[in-house]
DNA sequence: ACACGTGTTATGCG
DNA sequence: TCGCATAACACGTG
């Protein structure tokens, strides 16, 4: 589920609910998720401290503490969420549509900050592909892709020779882009997710752009990347929502491909 | 039972 | 070493 959207979404539910409140504990005894840590070592460092602000890039967060503590790195992997719950225990974040907190298995929490005041942030996830960490590197991470400019999106799109959607998930050439939002993106710049970066000139490149900006913003403001319009299309009898073309599948970039074979060709 | 998967990373190959 | 492809990771879901 978390691509960009998802993951600026659960940033900004840190940052409205979160922030500036003592931490009395941690549980990061998940040695997989909270790798390469060893359990307590979450804990020790953030006990005390208060959570000051809440970045991203990409899909990567990372949240400051106060006393100049260190950073803590939050993941989403593929199928984690952020709950964040009042110290009456309700739900003040990530539970959308009564799918609240309580639903779920207790041990598909991965990591669980305790504030003073009862309030409770949760990294909650079904598999265990998310991670919490302190001191992230996101260095390596290209720019966002939601706020690259033109200039620098040219430059590190059209080097090489890899197919447009494996450069589009590249998170080290552009951070933020998963599966579906390539899909959504390619779909609305009417590209083939085959084609080679080599190959695009630069009004495609330019269209590209757009598409990516636009497709980014509006998964942001309607919720997440399944709202993106041709997405409730991929799948075996799909079809183009704007030609009625039937989708085309197959693995691009290493990923389920799914695009119309007629105004994307 | 088995294939699939919305992410990341180690490994392998030319 | 670089650029790219693939497997592995963990584990629920259809």
């Amino acid at each position: 589920m978390p691509e960009l959207p998802e993951v600026e979404t659960a940033r900004a539910a840190i940052e409205r609910a979160a922030l500036n409140r003592t931490i009395a504990d941690v549980d990061d005894r998940d040695t997989y998720v909270c790798r390469p840590h060893s359990p307590g070592e979450i804990r020790d460092a953030l006990v005390g401290r208060r959570l000051t602000a809440a970045h991203r890039r990409g899909k990567s967060m990372w949240v400051t503490t106060s006393r100049s503590g260190p950073a803590l790195g939050l993941h989403l992997g593929m199928a984690g969420r952020i709950f964040i719950t009042g110290p009456d225990g309700t739900v003040v974040e990530g539970g959308d549509r009564l799918r609240g907190a309580s639903s779920g298995k207790p041990e598909w929490n991965r990591f669980t900050i305790t504030f003073e005041s009862g309030a409770v942030l949760r990294l909650f996830d079904k598999r265990r592909l998310s991670r919490a960490r302190l001191d992230p590197d996101v260095d390596a991470l290209g720019p966002d892709a939601g706020e690259v400019g033109l200039a620098e999106f040219r430059e590190r799109m059209t080097r090489g020779t890899a197919p447009v959607k494996a450069r589009l998930l590249d998170q080290a050439v552009l951070a933020g882009v998963g599966n579906l939002l390539a899909d959504q993106t390619l779909w609305q710049a009417r590209l083939d997710p085959r084609r080679r970066v080599d190959t695009l000139d630069d009004d495609e490149v330019g269209t590209l752009h757009e598409a990516l900006r636009s497709a980014t913003r509006a998964a942001i403001r309607q919720g997440g990347v399944h709202t993106g319009e041709v997405i409730a299309h991929r799948g075996k009898g799909g079809h183009c929502p704007r030609c009625g073309a039937e989708m085309t599948r197959a693995t691009v970039g290493g990923r389920t491909t799914w695009w119309c074979p007629v105004e994307q060709g």
